[in-house]
RNA sequence: GGGCAGGUACCAAAGUGGCCAAAUGGGGCGGGCUGUAAACCCGCUGCGGAAACGCUUCGGAGGUUCGAAUCCUUCCCUGCCCA
């Protein structure tokens, strides 16, 4: 039932970073296809995050591969550690999520989570489930099974502490709360980035305490963000979440860098790497436009998640409005009601009521720098009025923001 | 519990009675060049105002002063050292 181990390894190996220790994994492995029974892999995500992005991809693309290879996937929605936080130094304790909150982010992450994983295979499982459930003497039975020199080993926790910067109490607890996930689910392997590797390793160590055989560790390379320097986050703002519109991630992907470009190549779609190597190449010698070569990995990704005919309108489109300069197909709508009596009202006024900028000084900035057109023609003044007497109107603000304005006199 | 050093805009960091809506850098935004690339160049980056200028802001609350980010009181928060 279970495919020669080798087999299976090759696939596992494939993109990943490290992996703690090998030898574990092919006994794993072997033991697992002996006994016919899958091995249990364990992935943790943030439940206050549920917008997956490309970045998630990368990790579930993995999980994927273990599937594919008959394993169980457990998706952990780390819903009691999540109150917590992962130990960045920037946050604080976050506020409890009621249940329901919880839930509902639960059904948008599985919603996102199975345009990669298959459904059928997949174990939803939350740690409040047994993290809540631990009393306080057990709590610090687990906290007296690791050292403080040794969670101080923890690069974050290490550079603050340098810095003189806090370090909280919860924040140290938050890897020993992991690592009892591990306990928990009886992992066998826990996949996890590459900034995870710390906290990963810690479940090993756990799991040896409480008599269980060390999970193998995976880590996957993080993903960089579009600005191609910082990792690709929400909060940084640099990231293409995989329920955005084709269009939207189409433009975002357009936007990278030529040297992110094979990056994601690399991470985020199955094109070998010796391909993407020769591609490379050929781009450096001028053979290829690089814009060509970033053009069909935006179809790609975007493929993956709307389909081939959607990816191939959100190119087309793509095309129309920056290599053509024409307007975009479908433009959102705007509608400004007038007064009969005068059927006119300031761009800026305008601008902001409609909610495209946050104050009426940065629609001035805007229209001072030239950054705003309607039909076309950049608009010159910030005295300049909308005159309701054309219906219809196209503003431009920016290179790529684009609204239909509509008036309504009465 | 004691001593010391700090808390400034999105972030970092200057400023220590009026010239401070607050230097500088990063980030962000707009423009130029391009391939919505990188690099580079120019500009903007609290709110209102066409502008003059007005208003709100420098951990919180009070106070001194014609005038406070800057001085005083008090509270909260952080780090370090001592116990």
């Amino acid at each position: 039932m279970f495919k020669p181990v080798e087999e299976q390894m090759k696939l596992l190996r494939k993109g990943a970073v490290e992996i703690i220790q090998e030898e574990d994994l092919i006994r794993k492995l072997e033991r697992s296809r002996k006994e016919n029974k899958p091995l249990v892999v364990k992935a943790g995500f943030d439940p206050t995050a549920p917008d997956i992005h490309l970045g998630h991809t990368v990790l579930l693309r993995k999980m994927k591969h273990f599937q594919e290879l008959g394993h169980t996937v457990v998706f952990l929605i780390g819903d009691f550690t999540g109150l917590i936080g992962d130990p960045t130094g920037r946050s604080a304790t976050r506020p409890a999520m009621t249940r329901e909150e919880i839930n509902k982010n639960a059904e948008t992450y599985k919603q996102q989570v199975f345009k990669i994983l298959d459904p059928q295979k997949t174990v939803i499982d939350f740690n409040s489930r047994w993290l809540g459930a631990l009393t306080s003497f057990e709590i610090i039975k687990l906290a007296s099974k690791y050292t403080v020199a040794r969670l101080l080993e923890r690069d974050d926790f290490t550079k603050r502490f340098k810095a003189g910067l806090p370090i909280s109490v919860h924040e140290l607890l938050y890897p020993l709360m992991q690592a009892y996930d591990s306990v928990a689910l009886k992992a066998d392997v826990e996949l996890g980035g590459t900034d995870q590797k710390f906290n990963l390793l810690v479940g090993r160590e756990i799991q040896r305490e409480y008599g269980q055989e060390p999970q193998v560790i995976l880590t996957m390379p993080l993903l960089e963000g579009l600005d191609g320097v910082e990792k690709m986050s929400k909060s940084l703002g640099n990231y293409v979440g995989i329920n955005e519109p084709p269009q939207e991630m189409f433009g975002k992907l357009m936007s990278i860098s030529d040297e992110l470009m094979y990056r994601y190549y690399e991470l985020l779609t199955d094109v070998p790497t010796d391909q993407i190597e020769s591609w490379k190449k050929q781009a450096q010698e001028g053979k290829v436009n690089p814009r060509d070569l970033k053009a069909q990995l935006a179809r790609m990704i975007v493929a993956d998640f709307w389909g081939e005919e959607e990816a191939r309108r959100a190119s087309e489109e793509f095309d129309r409005i920056f290599k053509h300069k024409e307007i975009p197909e479908d433009i959102e709508e705007k509608v400004i009601e007038l007064s009969r009596e005068t059927p006119q009202v300031e761009l800026v006024e305008a601008m902001f009521n409609l909610g495209l900028v946050p104050s009426r000084g940065e629609a001035k900035r805007l229209i001072r720098q030239g950054g705003v057109y309607l039909d076309g023609q950049r608009i010159e003044s910030i005295d300049h009025k909308l005159d309701g007497q054309k219906p219809e109107q196209i503003l431009k603000i920016g290179k790529r923001k684009f609204y239909r304005l509509k008036f309504l006199v009465k």
